[in-house]
RNA sequence: GAUCGCUUAGCUCAGCUGGUAGAGCAACUGACUUUUAAUCAGUAGGCCCCGGGUUCGAAUCCCGGAGCGAUCACCA
């Protein structure tokens, strides 16, 4: 073993340069930067809680192991804080402790290193849990400074593009994602103990489907042939629901859309979509409004939820009103009471609404709607009964030819939910996909397309089921109290940096 | 895509009506061995986002561009 008895020359007042210069030293003392393994006993947050109740200015002989990221280092090194993805824990490096050889690795050390400790549990007369060491051990030297200690980063381009740093320095970030994580997991759960399979379906398709969006586009070398990625996953598990691979099915998958970017919107974000055979609407609003209650208390312990100054609660029947019903108490108009879209579209002019040219009396509700209710809708509410005209996978209502089974969960004015008694007559759906290109004939831009095999697999027979989607990100966004989509997605969608 | 705003040291930020760049933390040298944003003394550190222009002189004013943010439009 080297001594390090000679004086040594300055260190850079570089970081990464002094870096480098330790890295060199290390290497002359015969120590690894980056050796393969460590045994740690305790991951931080074990040991704070297991000696919670240790007395101030106690010591313990018990040995233990545990490794973390320098985030501090006070007198010389003799206190370093360890970070680690439980917490944190303070290491205890004195000299009464430590050999010379050891003493001298602490020269070695930078914040933002990870290392390891050996030593016994004490808790400092000051009421600090720490490890008293024996021993340190570089794990893996870190050649950047971290940001700084006190104000963080706080740099939001900086956050999303080194998400990393980001996490190493905001408990925030972390505590944002893995309650993430958790949601998705008690989904999952959730699905599974109902007895829905989860599934997968393509995200390369060579048609566009089950939802109106502008669409990415990609092309395979070896087929020679354009693919689209998929903007929904409905028709590909309404199809493996025709097969009977199960009576429900799950897919919980990422979609992308060719759409501008807002704190509500990432060009891809992750949904679930459900599909249950022999149920209805009805069944499925009981679904979600359960589902999301409970997810809210699997992770956050409570129904309640606070969105900037909106308290939302979760615990009561989420309200059910159809859409026609709250514009017309937004309004004062009833739509159901013009027979066509020329007196609708009169109506939604009267109320400063634009429409377009091409607008059918679905779409004009729909746009008085999204003007006049959507923001107000900031309680749980199940907006239902949908016009025929937007909605192309729906079945008819059973009360009224002009509507669809279908409905819309908002909490915080966003949609969370949309899901629909499924349209199963191979005949009427047909048709439905025909008046969409005629739609698109007249102008609108945003219509589906004829999916032939698709009506073939309602041809060979859908048994009566109930479908939902759910944005994953947006009830995260609510679960979390994020104000921005980015914040619940790890590495979201930004302009790449040129120059 | 439109409007407004932001961009200065590794990080967080000052920098006035234009006069040639500052602090704290991080780094380095030293003191200090029970600290908690440790403390104290000192040292070093800059493509002031990029490109033009005005001016004797530009971080600062003007024009163009980039990235980011907020609002709006489209959308979930």
């Amino acid at each position: 073993m080297a001594q390090p008895e000679t004086k040594k020359d300055a260190l850079s007042t570089n970081p990464r340069e002094a870096r480098e210069q330790k890295l060199a030293e290390m290497k002359a003392r015969g120590i690894e930067a980056y050796p393969h393994k460590f045994d740690r006993s305790h991951k931080a947050q074990e040991l704070q809680d297991k000696y919670a109740a240790l007395e101030n200015g106690v010591e313990t002989e018990d040995a233990v192991a545990v490794a973390g990221r320098i985030m501090a280092m006070r007198n010389n090194g003799m206190f370093l804080d360890l970070q680690d993805a439980s917490g944190k824990i303070q290491v205890f490096c004195h000299k009464d402790t430590l050999s010379e050889t050891e003493l001298s690795k602490l020269e070695l050390y930078d914040i933002g290193d990870i290392v390891g400790a050996k030593g016994t549990i004490r808790r400092t007369p000051r009421g600090e849990l720490s490890v008293r060491a024996k021993e340190t051990m570089m794990l893996a030297k870190s050649m950047l400074p971290l940001p700084e200690k006190y104000h963080g980063l706080t740099d939001i381009e900086q956050r999303y593009r080194q998400r990393y740093l980001d996490l190493i320095m905001n408990e925030e970030s972390r505590e944002t994602l893995r309650k993430r994580s958790k949601i998705v997991s008690y989904i999952r759960k959730y699905m599974e103990e109902l007895g829905a399979i989860e599934v997968e379906t393509p995200v390369l398709s060579p048609l566009l489907g089950g939802a109106n969006a502008k669409p990415f586009m990609t092309h395979h070398n070896a087929l020679d042939s354009d693919f689209f990625l998929r903007i929904a996953t409905e028709l590909p598990l309404k199809r493996l629901i025709v097969g009977g691979l199960a009576d429900a099915v799950f897919e919980i998958g990422r979609l992308f859309r060719n759409e501008g970017i807002s704190i509500k919107h990432n060009p891809e974000f992750t949904t679930i979509e459900g599909y249950h055979s022999y149920m209805d609407y009805f069944d499925i609003m009981d679904l979600t409004e359960n589902l999301i209650r409970q997810s809210a208390l699997a992770v956050n312990g409570s129904m309640e939820i606070t969105m900037g100054e909106n308290v939302i609660d979760l615990s009561k029947p989420f309200a059910r009103k159809s859409m026609v019903d709250l514009v017309k108490e937004a309004t004062g108009i009833d739509f159901l009471s013009f027979a066509d879209e020329k007196e609708a579209a009169a109506a939604a002019k009267k109320l400063g609404v634009f429409t377009e040219t091409f607008a059918n009396w679905g779409d004009i509700v729909a746009a008085v709607f999204d003007e006049k209710v959507e923001h107000t809708l900031i309680q749980p509410t199940h907006v239902t009964d949908t016009p025929m005209d937007i909605s192309p996978l729906a079945k008819v209502h059973r009360n009224n030819p002009r509507l669809v089974e279908r409905f819309e969960t908002y909490i915080n004015g966003w949609e969370i939910v949309n899901a629909f008694t499924e349209l199963n007559d191979p005949k009427i759906q047909l048709q439905r996909f025909e008046e969409q290109v005629a739609a698109k004939e007249k102008g609108n831009e945003e219509t589906q397309m004829v999916d032939e095999d698709y009506v073939t697999a309602l041809e060979y027979g859908l048994p009566p089921t109930g479908g939902w989607g759910m944005g994953i990100d947006r009830l995260c966004m609510l679960l979390t109290n994020s104000a921005n989509i980015r914040d619940v997605i790890a590495f979201p969608t930004l302009k790449p940096k040129k120059d």
